[in-house]
DNA sequence: GATGAATGAGTATTCATTCAT
DNA sequence: CATGAATGAATACTCATTCAT
């Protein structure tokens, strides 16, 4: 049931892991707890479905990006942009799932999902940067990444996922940490 | 006592909310449940307290950052190592902290602290980039704030805190990001 | 559920507030915790409805009692009588209720129930000992309703709610007490 | 430690057995839980401790009743007087301590007291209504006892001990049962 | 003696899950 | 299929009592 997806999102969304309850979930549903069952086998299960959706929701976002002509700033706010809104709805769910909730099956629950992210920031680096897509500008994709979603995370938990001046701040990040990365042959520290 | 202090940190690091539970900590801090509860009034009491002991030592690591003399690319090394150390003991808390576990008492319980933390940010980007404390510069001191905090919380998430590439990575994120403040007179956009 | 409501009596009457606990009185009233804690939210809810179906059965008791046509003799035996049956089935209940156990909600736990309580007592005063419903007639309701309640309770613990002395003791009391105040034209002391 | 038994009569007035813990009992007297035990051997000693105290005081009040010379309604007045006067300290705590806290050892805790207590009424009765010490008188007594008990107790309760309409009728009470008896050849009722 | 930190059995309460209807 | 009352293991928390200092 959708229902109870949306439901459990939005708790999840609202009121982190430690205000979600099957039985809660299910009543904002509008659904019985036993419907519920009939859709999910456990309570991680939906955590998971949540989790699929959600990260399938940032893809989306990603993948509509426009890689091939435009200019460096151009993809930057595009970019922004389009995580911006794939958060809109749940502003607090991204953090949950990739933080906090445990999973119920895979060994590494994000981990698809997490390569195909990354893969697409590579790219990014490889067009924009013009970098071969090597250990290094892997580590420089989970780098600018990370940096992304920790801004849009915060933003959301503040309640600021439409200010302005945030917004212009993140994109001068990112469009300034990629066209660093085209002049700079740098000397990866060591650990 | 220290002792259920460090236990709860070490619990909220590994296991997340889900897996804290006042018998387990106190169990794990090697005293009975009853000297739990004499030293913290519930649960979400020892939150709080861990919350804070966590958030002094992220501004301690802050403080004693070298703002006066140093070249931009030291600060920027010295910033980023600072925070891993501070991360180093629970890898995982800090995310669950902020993002995670409720608060008991304060209104906003990471706001104090956010407060310094934001500004030593904004302190940097007026001593590294010339510019005004004004309202914008609190933004970008914000966001970079947040981008550091998101690279390190995954780092931690996914055991790299100690990785060179992500280390380089985010200390020439940082970097080109001050400097580029230093040139841009740039037009915050609108809401 | 009514057997949890008749458990809890049961209990409180027996074994007073030292031996009620939820999980006692959910085990006799063959029952789970957990559908304990579905009807009622916490352990003091379930004393307040104890509490109010007491008190509504010994108004019952009351409201029954006939005013209009007899003799004074009989009314005091009636209503001895009907107070000594509303007190059968848990002869500790009423004392321990209004006695011990601690109120959930109302401010006043006994105060709806007391006004009509007592009121009744004066309409007795009223008709039987030919008096206005004054302060004062009040003050003797209020009295009379003591006297009764302390005799009916006190041999309610002695096991002897049903010996006929002390039977005719308290009619002897009652009626007594109702026949002088129709001679009398007493000056209430100051307090 | 007198202060711990002045303590514990306190709380049990004030909170009923609901609130009395040694804890807070040793905090109040001003002393460590350590030197509770040293005085008690155990919680339910401390009650007893307490309801001996209590039940001494009843008694002395009325041990010290003027039987020999006066009227009947001097009687009277001087029993109420005494009664009030010996509930005066910790109102609550005659009901709390007859009605609802178990016992440590005794078979009967009151059972000495409600002996000779019960005795004195029956010596009034004896004196004031002419009657022979046989068992209806005893029942006569138990009564009485027991009405005046509830009506002062019922007073505690409601903050009314110092009341002169609650008094005078109480007084009247008293007076007229025992006046009644002296005329009363009345044939007890059956069990 | 006096102290009060420590103990842990005991009690209140929650919530994932089942299953008869 | 949908329902939601019932279940009980798990968890939060209390308080009588001990004992090392």
């Amino acid at each position: 049931m959708d229902a109870i997806l949306e439901a459990g999102a939005r708790i999840l969304s609202e009121s982190g892991w430690a205000g979600f309850n099957t039985n809660v979930v299910a009543k904002l549903a509008g659904v019985s707890i036993g419907s519920f069952y009939q859709y999910f086998p456990d309570k991680l299960a939906l955590i998971d479905a949540i989790r699929d959706r959600h990260l399938q929701d940032c893809l989306m976002a990603l993948r509509g990006l426009p890689m091939d002509a435009p200019r460096l700033e151009d993809f930057a706010a595009a970019l922004v942009d389009a995580l911006v809104s794939a958060h809109g709805r749940h502003p607090g769910l991204h953090r949950v799932l990739l933080d906090e909730t445990p999973s119920g099956g895979h060994l590494d629950p994000a981990s698809a999902f997490e390569t195909e992210y990354i893969g697409i920031y590579a790219r990014a680096i490889g067009i924009f940067a013009g970098r071969a897509l090597d250990e290094k500008s892997r580590a420089d994709a989970m780098v600018l990444s990370d940096a992304v979603d920790g801004v849009i995370h915060n933003a959301a938990r503040r309640g600021q996922l439409s200010d302005g001046s945030i917004r212009a701040a993140l994109i001068l990040l990112v469009e300034t940490f990629l066209s660093r990365l085209r002049l700079t042959d740098y000397k990866g520290a060591s650990a």
